[in-house]
DNA sequence: ATGCCTTTGTGAACGCGTGCACAAAGATTG
DNA sequence: CAATCTTTGTGCACGCGTTCACAAAGGCAT
């Protein structure tokens, strides 16, 4: 997972768990696919096949924003989608700031997913003088003497760091001290943050990393197996036994 | 978090812990941040510190991969750089294709931090007839016909897909039928594959969503805590204005 | 060599998240 | 209206992850 949470010991907000809170998003994505085809309700279980969980998971989910589900039939999906979009407060307009307009930072900046859940892009920040006025995503650059000003004329309470790793604690600072209280950082650093401010992290490098010691792992089963004698496994019948972690030495597919 | 794993009940690869696994790469990046400054050993205190983790954990974390410290005086940074790396499988080279070279993908494509851990851009893959031969980022794009032959000749087995999420999943399976076993997705999408392939995915649209929601529960808290009378905490000025634009105006996503 | 000081490595307790399994609830059919 | 069928909502148990707290280990000074 690209993602990361940073401080916050698991604060369990208005008694609905962080996990959830993650799954809500999936929820809603899959919610308003089928919303879209105009089907009116949907089972526990269909939902959960959709977002890619457990059915019971989702349910004990659904059951943290109360009862909205009709036992034998389903889910409204229609309501659904409007609680979860109410719950996770996407029934407001957020403004966003997005500050380092380079290659990361621009492509976010022509991302149309952005505005298509009420995340609006408020401004974009540079501090190269050059960028300044220049249009990306058909909006000017502005310069980092602004950041202020800017945060604090559109209330923008979101920030997005794509600038390079070295001046993004700095960045941060500065956010925080104009009035933004949620950060989502691309820049592969840790970020120190007063409390009562959130962190959010993505991070390309971490997750290529996580990737590579899985697939070394992998190699190495595959290899032991192969030592062992054990002849190369019936990889024709596909999926059939189980992960990498199986007791039996498995075989995965090279 | 930006993060999410996807499948995999959560597999104790060789004992080590996955939440252990996802941290190795945050050790690794302040270790290499004191290596280049020639510090020699750091407790685990100061590069709890610098990871931003509780030290216990990350003693904790160091004890599935043997005992590398030393009593009273700490780490040795060098050879915890060596030893971790080895661990993630860095110190060997993993050629990487990137599907889907547009805004996201020609980003992915330019950036540097690509390389300076063992991933190489063995090729950049897109549908689009008119990309095929223009170069992005000093490397010419192929076409997806192209896909299988250059998976197999380079033996691929990471795979990054920015595809618009309608082709994400067929691109994944072309992935997994050529030999890919490890697909890092920015798509928003639910990506189903066999066992024995990892999936991890990147999703800004779901960390904007969590932060919203933490966002929401802040202001109603302030508010909350207003209306009883209780004096605004100490942020007084510049972050009291935490709602968006609208108090109370609900405007419905898409 | 002895004692002191620092820091590791880990036992143990606790809390969160997950998934099973099932009773209760409502729809539907006859 | 009663029987049956479907699906929710949740009690419960279990395992993972986190954190505390401390004994053991090693360095260092005298
Ligand atoms: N490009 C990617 O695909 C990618 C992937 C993962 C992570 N990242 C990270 O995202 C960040 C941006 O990457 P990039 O490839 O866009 O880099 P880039 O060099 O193309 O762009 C960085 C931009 O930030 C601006 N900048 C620098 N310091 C600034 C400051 N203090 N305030 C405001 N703006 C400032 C620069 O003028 C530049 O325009 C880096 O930290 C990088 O490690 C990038
Ligand atoms: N741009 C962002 O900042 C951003 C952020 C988060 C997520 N995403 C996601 O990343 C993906 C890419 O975003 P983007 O902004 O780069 O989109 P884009 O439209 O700029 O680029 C998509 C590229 O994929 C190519 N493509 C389409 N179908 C393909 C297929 N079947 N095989 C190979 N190539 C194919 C297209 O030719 C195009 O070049 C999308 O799913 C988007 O939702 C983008």
């Amino acid at each position: 997972m690209a993602t990361g949470r940073t401080h916050r010991p698991a604060t369990r907000s208005r008694g609905i768990p962080e996990a959830t809170v993650a799954r809500l998003p999936l929820y809603l994505r899959a919610l308003t696919a089928l919303s879209e085809r105009s089907v009116p309700t949907v089972s526990s279980e269909e939902l959960a096949v959709a977002a890619g969980v457990n059915s019971a998971k989702l349910r004990k989910d659904f059951s943290y924003l109360g009862s909205y589900g009709t036992r034998g039939v389903g889910y409204d999906v229609e309501y659904l989608v409007y609680q979860i979009s109410r719950e996770l407060g996407l029934t407001q307009d957020w403004p966003v700031v997005i500050v380092g307009i380079g290659n990361l930072g621009a492509a976010l900046a022509n991302y149309g997913g952005f505005a298509s859940r009420g995340f609006r892009v408020a401004a974009l920040i540079d501090a190269d003088p050059e960028m300044a006025g220049k249009p990306v995503a058909g909006m000017p650059v502005q310069h980092t003497d602004e950041l202020e000003r800017i945060i604090s004329d559109n209330g923008v309470s979101i920030g997005v760091i794509a600038t390079p790793a070295g001046g993004a604690q700095q960045v941060c600072e500065r956010l925080v001290a104009a009035g933004v209280t949620s950060i989502l950082n691309f820049a592969p650093t840790v970020l120190t943050v007063p409390d009562g401010v959130d962190v959010r992290k993505v991070d390309l490098s971490i997750e290529l990393q996580i990737l590579a010691f899985h697939e070394q792992r992998k190699a190495g089963e595959e290899a032991a197996a192969a030592e062992a004698g054990t002849p190369p496994p019936i990889r024709s019948t596909a999926a059939s036994r189980k992960g990498p972690d199986g007791e039996v030495p498995a075989v995965m597919p090279a």
